[in-house]
DNA sequence: GCTATCACGGATAATTATTATCCGCGTTAA
DNA sequence: TTAACGCGGATAATAATTATCCGTGATAGC
Protein backbone atom coordinates (compact mmCIF):
# COMPACT_ATOMS: atom_id res chain seq x y z
CA UNK A 1 0.00 0.00 0.00
CA UNK A 2 1.58 3.53 -1.15
CA UNK A 3 0.04 6.31 -2.86
CA UNK A 4 1.46 7.01 -6.03
CA UNK A 5 4.56 9.08 -7.07
CA UNK A 6 2.26 10.70 -9.56
CA UNK A 7 0.89 12.68 -6.67
CA UNK A 8 4.23 13.98 -5.52
CA UNK A 9 5.32 14.53 -8.88
CA UNK A 10 1.97 16.90 -9.67
CA UNK A 11 2.79 18.73 -6.95
CA UNK A 12 6.35 19.85 -7.70
CA UNK A 13 5.15 20.40 -11.17
CA UNK A 14 2.36 22.51 -10.01
CA UNK A 15 4.87 24.19 -7.88
CA UNK A 16 6.74 25.11 -10.98
CA UNK A 17 3.96 26.48 -12.68
CA UNK A 18 3.21 28.64 -9.97
CA UNK A 19 6.52 30.39 -10.12
CA UNK A 20 5.57 31.51 -14.13
CA UNK A 21 4.30 34.93 -14.67
CA UNK A 22 0.91 35.81 -15.81
CA UNK A 23 0.14 34.57 -19.15
CA UNK A 24 3.09 32.60 -19.43
CA UNK A 25 2.92 28.38 -20.00
CA UNK A 26 5.77 25.83 -19.71
CA UNK A 27 5.61 22.72 -21.67
CA UNK A 28 5.17 19.44 -20.33
CA UNK A 29 8.33 18.35 -21.56
CA UNK A 30 10.19 20.95 -20.00
CA UNK A 31 8.34 20.28 -16.85
CA UNK A 32 9.38 16.57 -16.76
CA UNK A 33 12.75 17.43 -17.88
CA UNK A 34 13.20 19.66 -14.98
CA UNK A 35 11.73 17.17 -12.72
CA UNK A 36 13.63 14.40 -14.47
CA UNK A 37 10.69 11.74 -15.00
CA UNK A 38 9.26 10.38 -17.98
CA UNK A 39 7.85 12.76 -20.05
CA UNK A 40 5.35 10.75 -21.74
CA UNK A 41 3.90 9.76 -18.21
CA UNK A 42 4.02 13.04 -16.84
CA UNK A 43 1.60 14.58 -20.17
CA UNK A 44 -0.87 11.69 -18.64
CA UNK A 45 -0.86 13.31 -15.37
CA UNK A 46 -0.94 16.76 -16.40
CA UNK A 47 -4.11 16.14 -18.34
CA UNK A 48 -4.93 14.68 -15.47
CA UNK A 49 -4.44 17.68 -13.35
CA UNK A 50 -6.09 20.01 -16.32
CA UNK A 51 -9.49 17.60 -15.62
CA UNK A 52 -9.18 17.97 -12.15
CA UNK A 53 -9.46 21.94 -13.04
CA UNK A 54 -5.95 22.46 -11.23
CA UNK A 55 -4.31 23.48 -13.98
CA UNK A 56 -4.92 24.85 -17.55
CA UNK A 57 -3.60 23.86 -20.82
CA UNK A 58 -3.22 25.55 -24.58
CA UNK A 59 -2.05 23.74 -27.50
CA UNK A 60 -0.44 24.88 -30.15
CA UNK A 61 3.25 26.06 -30.79
CA UNK A 62 3.66 28.21 -28.16
CA UNK A 63 1.32 25.95 -25.91
CA UNK A 64 1.80 25.04 -22.55
CA UNK A 65 0.94 24.82 -18.84
CA UNK A 66 -0.53 27.38 -16.28
CA UNK A 67 -2.08 27.43 -12.88
CA UNK A 68 -5.83 27.96 -13.14
CA UNK A 69 -6.26 28.79 -9.40
CA UNK A 70 -4.71 31.08 -7.61
CA UNK A 71 -2.38 29.22 -5.07
CA UNK A 72 -4.02 29.26 -1.90
CA UNK A 73 -7.25 27.45 -3.37
CA UNK A 74 -5.21 24.16 -4.68
CA UNK A 75 -4.20 22.02 -1.97
CA UNK A 76 -2.74 19.02 -1.81
CA UNK A 77 -5.73 17.20 -1.26
CA UNK A 78 -7.11 18.20 -4.49
CA UNK A 79 -3.91 16.86 -5.90
CA UNK A 80 -4.15 13.76 -4.46
CA UNK A 81 -7.98 13.49 -5.47
CA UNK A 82 -7.03 14.24 -9.11
CA UNK A 83 -4.42 11.81 -9.25
CA UNK A 84 -5.84 9.06 -7.20
CA UNK A 85 -9.24 9.56 -7.95
CA UNK A 86 -12.26 9.07 -5.82
CA UNK A 87 -11.67 5.53 -4.65
CA UNK A 88 -11.90 5.19 -1.39
CA UNK A 89 -8.32 3.17 0.69
CA UNK A 90 -10.64 0.51 1.87
CA UNK A 91 -13.36 -1.32 0.25
CA UNK A 92 -15.06 -4.34 1.92
CA UNK A 93 -14.63 -7.85 -0.07
CA UNK A 94 -17.87 -9.08 1.41
CA UNK A 95 -15.86 -11.43 3.64
CA UNK A 96 -18.38 -11.21 6.48
CA UNK A 97 -21.20 -11.97 4.04
CA UNK A 98 -19.49 -15.37 3.58
CA UNK A 99 -19.21 -15.46 6.98
CA UNK A 100 -22.84 -14.92 7.93
CA UNK A 101 -24.10 -16.23 5.31
CA UNK A 102 -25.87 -12.76 4.68
CA UNK A 103 -28.08 -11.49 1.76
CA UNK A 104 -26.37 -9.23 -0.61
CA UNK A 105 -28.21 -6.07 0.51
CA UNK A 106 -27.14 -6.64 4.32
CA UNK A 107 -24.97 -4.49 6.26
CA UNK A 108 -21.74 -6.52 4.74
CA UNK A 109 -18.63 -5.06 6.81
CA UNK A 110 -18.08 -4.41 10.55
CA UNK A 111 -14.98 -2.03 9.15
CA UNK A 112 -16.18 0.03 6.95
CA UNK A 113 -17.73 2.71 9.03
CA UNK A 114 -14.29 2.63 11.05
CA UNK A 115 -12.26 2.61 7.45
CA UNK A 116 -13.68 5.19 6.10
CA UNK A 117 -13.22 7.72 8.90
CA UNK A 118 -9.97 6.95 8.96
CA UNK A 119 -9.74 7.94 5.49
CA UNK A 120 -11.09 11.00 5.67
CA UNK A 121 -8.80 11.74 8.67
CA UNK A 122 -5.94 11.37 6.34
CA UNK A 123 -7.74 13.34 3.46
CA UNK A 124 -8.36 16.07 6.14
CA UNK A 125 -4.90 16.73 6.83
CA UNK A 126 -3.76 16.55 3.31
CA UNK A 127 -6.58 19.36 2.93
CA UNK A 128 -4.69 21.78 5.37
CA UNK A 129 -1.33 22.32 3.06
CA UNK A 130 -1.80 24.28 -0.12
CA UNK A 131 0.45 25.08 -2.84
CA UNK A 132 1.04 28.71 -1.35
CA UNK A 133 2.12 27.38 1.83
CA UNK A 134 4.55 24.85 0.15
CA UNK A 135 5.96 27.43 -2.53
CA UNK A 136 6.26 29.86 0.92
CA UNK A 137 8.53 26.85 2.64
CA UNK A 138 10.78 26.41 -0.90
CA UNK A 139 11.36 30.47 0.12
CA UNK A 140 13.24 29.44 3.12
CA UNK A 141 17.00 30.10 3.46
CA UNK A 142 18.65 26.84 2.30
CA UNK A 143 16.70 27.09 -0.94
CA UNK A 144 17.22 30.33 -2.18
CA UNK A 145 20.67 29.72 -4.08
CA UNK A 146 19.60 27.22 -5.82
CA UNK A 147 15.47 28.75 -6.08
CA UNK A 148 17.09 31.65 -7.77
CA UNK A 149 18.64 29.38 -10.50
CA UNK A 150 15.72 27.70 -11.06
CA UNK A 151 13.82 30.92 -11.58
CA UNK A 152 16.48 31.85 -14.21
CA UNK A 153 16.26 28.38 -16.15
CA UNK A 154 11.98 29.30 -15.97
CA UNK A 155 12.62 32.81 -17.86
CA UNK A 156 14.19 30.67 -20.64
CA UNK A 157 11.89 27.96 -20.68
CA UNK A 158 8.46 29.61 -20.53
CA UNK A 159 6.86 30.50 -23.66
CA UNK A 160 4.71 33.63 -23.46
CA UNK A 161 1.28 33.65 -24.53
CA UNK A 162 -0.14 36.34 -26.94
CA UNK A 163 1.65 38.52 -29.19
CA UNK A 164 4.13 39.84 -26.92
CA UNK A 165 8.08 39.37 -26.90
CA UNK A 166 9.16 36.11 -26.49
CA UNK A 167 12.40 34.94 -24.02
CA UNK B 1 -3.66 2.89 -3.78
CA UNK B 2 -5.48 0.33 -1.78
CA UNK B 3 -5.33 -1.33 1.65
CA UNK B 4 -4.51 -4.99 1.27
CA UNK B 5 -7.19 -7.41 1.10
CA UNK B 6 -5.41 -9.54 3.23
CA UNK B 7 -6.12 -6.94 6.38
CA UNK B 8 -9.94 -7.23 6.25
CA UNK B 9 -9.10 -11.10 5.52
CA UNK B 10 -7.10 -11.08 8.44
CA UNK B 11 -9.40 -9.41 10.97
CA UNK B 12 -12.05 -11.83 10.15
CA UNK B 13 -9.50 -14.82 10.54
CA UNK B 14 -8.63 -13.02 14.42
CA UNK B 15 -12.86 -12.77 15.03
CA UNK B 16 -12.96 -16.49 14.53
CA UNK B 17 -10.90 -17.08 16.89
CA UNK B 18 -12.04 -15.47 19.04
CA UNK B 19 -15.31 -17.24 19.14
CA UNK B 20 -13.10 -20.43 20.65
CA UNK B 21 -13.49 -21.49 23.77
CA UNK B 22 -10.02 -21.34 25.78
CA UNK B 23 -7.10 -24.16 25.01
CA UNK B 24 -8.96 -24.65 21.86
CA UNK B 25 -7.33 -24.10 18.28
CA UNK B 26 -8.10 -23.75 14.63
CA UNK B 27 -6.68 -25.25 11.81
CA UNK B 28 -5.64 -22.79 8.76
CA UNK B 29 -7.38 -24.91 6.65
CA UNK B 30 -10.61 -24.42 8.85
CA UNK B 31 -10.18 -21.02 8.52
CA UNK B 32 -9.67 -19.99 5.43
CA UNK B 33 -12.22 -22.68 4.03
CA UNK B 34 -14.85 -20.57 6.13
CA UNK B 35 -13.83 -17.58 4.76
CA UNK B 36 -13.89 -18.49 1.70
CA UNK B 37 -10.21 -17.60 0.87
CA UNK B 38 -7.19 -19.11 -0.55
CA UNK B 39 -6.06 -21.56 2.06
CA UNK B 40 -2.28 -21.03 0.91
CA UNK B 41 -2.40 -17.39 1.02
CA UNK B 42 -4.16 -17.70 4.14
CA UNK B 43 -1.36 -19.21 5.97
CA UNK B 44 0.91 -16.76 4.89
CA UNK B 45 -1.12 -13.97 6.32
CA UNK B 46 -1.61 -16.10 9.48
CA UNK B 47 1.82 -16.17 9.90
CA UNK B 48 2.16 -12.75 9.87
CA UNK B 49 -0.08 -12.61 12.56
CA UNK B 50 2.03 -14.77 14.69
CA UNK B 51 4.90 -12.76 14.00
CA UNK B 52 3.47 -9.38 15.17
CA UNK B 53 2.09 -11.56 18.22
CA UNK B 54 -1.24 -11.31 17.94
CA UNK B 55 -2.55 -15.14 17.71
CA UNK B 56 -0.41 -18.10 18.97
CA UNK B 57 0.26 -21.43 16.44
CA UNK B 58 0.43 -24.95 17.51
CA UNK B 59 2.22 -27.12 15.69
CA UNK B 60 1.57 -30.79 15.31
CA UNK B 61 -0.95 -33.26 14.86
CA UNK B 62 -3.91 -31.38 16.19
CA UNK B 63 -2.42 -27.60 16.01
CA UNK B 64 -3.69 -24.92 14.88
CA UNK B 65 -4.04 -21.11 15.81
CA UNK B 66 -5.43 -19.31 18.81
CA UNK B 67 -5.84 -15.75 20.23
CA UNK B 68 -2.50 -14.93 21.91
CA UNK B 69 -4.15 -11.21 23.57
CA UNK B 70 -7.17 -10.54 24.96
CA UNK B 71 -10.17 -9.13 22.27
CA UNK B 72 -9.59 -5.66 23.65
CA UNK B 73 -6.07 -5.30 23.44
CA UNK B 74 -6.15 -6.14 19.79
CA UNK B 75 -6.90 -3.36 17.79
CA UNK B 76 -7.57 -2.62 14.04
CA UNK B 77 -4.52 -0.85 13.44
CA UNK B 78 -2.41 -3.76 15.34
CA UNK B 79 -3.54 -5.65 12.43
CA UNK B 80 -2.86 -3.35 10.00
CA UNK B 81 0.60 -3.33 10.84
CA UNK B 82 1.33 -6.79 10.93
CA UNK B 83 -0.20 -7.48 7.23
CA UNK B 84 0.84 -4.18 5.66
CA UNK B 85 4.19 -3.66 7.43
CA UNK B 86 5.78 -0.01 8.93
CA UNK B 87 6.67 1.39 5.25
CA UNK B 88 4.31 4.36 5.45
CA UNK B 89 2.12 5.62 2.79
CA UNK B 90 3.99 7.85 1.55
CA UNK B 91 7.93 8.25 0.96
CA UNK B 92 9.11 11.12 -1.07
CA UNK B 93 11.28 10.42 -4.35
CA UNK B 94 13.96 13.07 -4.02
CA UNK B 95 12.45 15.24 -6.58
CA UNK B 96 12.55 18.48 -5.13
CA UNK B 97 16.29 17.34 -4.54
CA UNK B 98 16.61 17.13 -8.76
CA UNK B 99 14.93 20.26 -8.65
CA UNK B 100 16.97 22.25 -6.75
CA UNK B 101 19.74 20.37 -7.14
CA UNK B 102 20.45 19.82 -2.64
CA UNK B 103 22.52 17.64 -1.07
CA UNK B 104 21.52 14.12 -0.81
CA UNK B 105 21.53 15.06 3.20
CA UNK B 106 19.70 17.74 2.69
CA UNK B 107 16.23 18.35 3.95
CA UNK B 108 14.53 17.23 0.73
CA UNK B 109 10.70 16.91 0.61
CA UNK B 110 8.21 19.09 1.06
CA UNK B 111 5.66 16.98 1.34
CA UNK B 112 6.78 14.68 4.74
CA UNK B 113 5.83 16.36 7.46
CA UNK B 114 2.07 16.57 6.02
CA UNK B 115 2.28 13.11 4.54
CA UNK B 116 3.35 11.79 7.81
CA UNK B 117 0.76 13.46 10.14
CA UNK B 118 -1.75 12.41 7.96
CA UNK B 119 -0.75 8.77 7.73
CA UNK B 120 -0.88 9.02 11.59
CA UNK B 121 -4.13 10.65 11.46
CA UNK B 122 -5.10 7.31 9.77
CA UNK B 123 -3.71 5.67 11.92
CA UNK B 124 -4.55 6.97 15.49
CA UNK B 125 -8.51 5.93 13.80
CA UNK B 126 -8.03 2.77 13.44
CA UNK B 127 -6.50 2.42 17.03
CA UNK B 128 -10.07 3.02 18.09
CA UNK B 129 -11.71 -0.33 17.20
CA UNK B 130 -10.44 -3.54 18.74
CA UNK B 131 -11.82 -6.83 18.58
CA UNK B 132 -14.35 -7.01 21.44
CA UNK B 133 -16.02 -4.21 19.67
CA UNK B 134 -15.92 -5.57 16.57
CA UNK B 135 -17.10 -9.15 18.17
CA UNK B 136 -19.87 -6.89 20.12
CA UNK B 137 -21.30 -5.48 16.85
CA UNK B 138 -21.51 -8.96 15.61
CA UNK B 139 -23.68 -9.90 18.54
CA UNK B 140 -26.58 -7.50 17.09
CA UNK B 141 -29.42 -8.79 16.65
CA UNK B 142 -29.60 -9.36 12.91
CA UNK B 143 -26.34 -11.24 12.92
CA UNK B 144 -27.95 -13.98 15.71
CA UNK B 145 -29.24 -16.78 13.61
CA UNK B 146 -25.92 -17.41 11.46
CA UNK B 147 -24.08 -16.55 14.28
CA UNK B 148 -25.49 -19.13 16.44
CA UNK B 149 -24.77 -21.42 12.92
CA UNK B 150 -20.99 -20.20 12.80
CA UNK B 151 -20.38 -21.14 17.15
CA UNK B 152 -22.01 -24.96 15.76
CA UNK B 153 -19.42 -25.25 12.47
CA UNK B 154 -16.29 -23.77 15.10
CA UNK B 155 -17.58 -26.00 17.60
CA UNK B 156 -17.06 -29.15 15.11
CA UNK B 157 -13.74 -28.09 13.91
CA UNK B 158 -11.78 -27.08 16.71
CA UNK B 159 -9.19 -28.59 17.90
CA UNK B 160 -9.06 -28.85 22.00
CA UNK B 161 -5.31 -29.47 23.37
CA UNK B 162 -3.97 -31.31 26.06
CA UNK B 163 -5.06 -34.68 26.08
CA UNK B 164 -8.63 -34.27 27.52
CA UNK B 165 -11.45 -35.43 24.84
CA UNK B 166 -12.18 -33.80 21.85
CA UNK B 167 -15.20 -33.29 19.38
C1' DG C 1 -2.10 28.47 -46.63
C1' DC C 2 1.99 25.69 -44.87
C1' DT C 3 4.77 23.95 -41.26
C1' DA C 4 6.62 22.97 -36.90
C1' DT C 5 5.34 22.61 -32.10
C1' DC C 6 2.42 21.83 -28.74
C1' DA C 7 -1.60 19.20 -26.03
C1' DC C 8 -4.93 15.21 -26.50
C1' DG C 9 -6.35 10.56 -25.92
C1' DG C 10 -6.45 5.74 -27.10
C1' DA C 11 -3.81 1.42 -27.36
C1' DT C 12 -0.32 -1.07 -25.58
C1' DA C 13 3.99 -2.47 -23.37
C1' DA C 14 7.10 -2.71 -19.22
C1' DT C 15 7.55 -2.79 -14.50
C1' DT C 16 6.31 -3.49 -9.85
C1' DA C 17 3.22 -4.94 -6.09
C1' DT C 18 0.11 -8.20 -4.55
C1' DT C 19 -1.98 -12.53 -4.28
C1' DA C 20 -1.53 -17.39 -4.70
C1' DT C 21 0.77 -22.06 -5.14
C1' DC C 22 4.23 -25.63 -4.31
C1' DC C 23 7.33 -28.34 -1.73
C1' DG C 24 10.38 -30.12 1.73
C1' DC C 25 11.00 -29.52 6.77
C1' DG C 26 10.16 -29.89 11.95
C1' DT C 27 6.68 -30.95 15.50
C1' DT C 28 3.28 -33.67 17.85
C1' DA C 29 -1.05 -36.76 18.89
C1' DA C 30 -2.43 -41.23 18.29
C1' DT D 1 5.87 -44.96 12.99
C1' DT D 2 2.51 -42.33 10.73
C1' DA D 3 -0.55 -38.72 9.54
C1' DA D 4 -1.96 -33.90 10.43
C1' DC D 5 -0.52 -29.74 11.38
C1' DG D 6 2.42 -25.12 11.10
C1' DC D 7 6.91 -23.09 8.99
C1' DG D 8 9.52 -20.76 5.51
C1' DG D 9 11.64 -20.37 1.06
C1' DA D 10 11.10 -20.35 -3.95
C1' DT D 11 8.28 -19.35 -7.49
C1' DA D 12 4.17 -18.55 -10.39
C1' DA D 13 -0.16 -15.85 -11.55
C1' DT D 14 -2.56 -11.72 -11.39
C1' DA D 15 -3.45 -6.92 -10.81
C1' DA D 16 -1.96 -2.16 -10.39
C1' DT D 17 1.09 1.27 -11.75
C1' DT D 18 4.26 3.47 -14.66
C1' DA D 19 5.87 4.29 -19.25
C1' DT D 20 5.81 4.44 -24.44
C1' DC D 21 3.89 5.00 -29.06
C1' DC D 22 1.23 7.06 -32.52
C1' DG D 23 -2.26 9.46 -34.95
C1' DT D 24 -5.24 13.80 -34.21
C1' DG D 25 -6.39 18.61 -33.61
C1' DA D 26 -4.95 23.38 -32.48
C1' DT D 27 -2.08 27.49 -33.16
C1' DA D 28 1.97 30.76 -33.79
C1' DG D 29 5.20 32.09 -37.12
C1' DC D 30 6.38 32.16 -41.74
Amino acid sequence: MHMKTGVEQSVYAILLLNMLPNKAVLSGEAISQQLNASPTYYQKLLRKLVSADLIASVPGVKGGFRLKKRPEDICVYDIYLAIEGRQSLYSPSGILGDLLELEKNEYGCLLTDLMNEAESAWKTVMKRETIASLAQKMEEERFQPKAAELQQWLNEKMLVQERSGNR
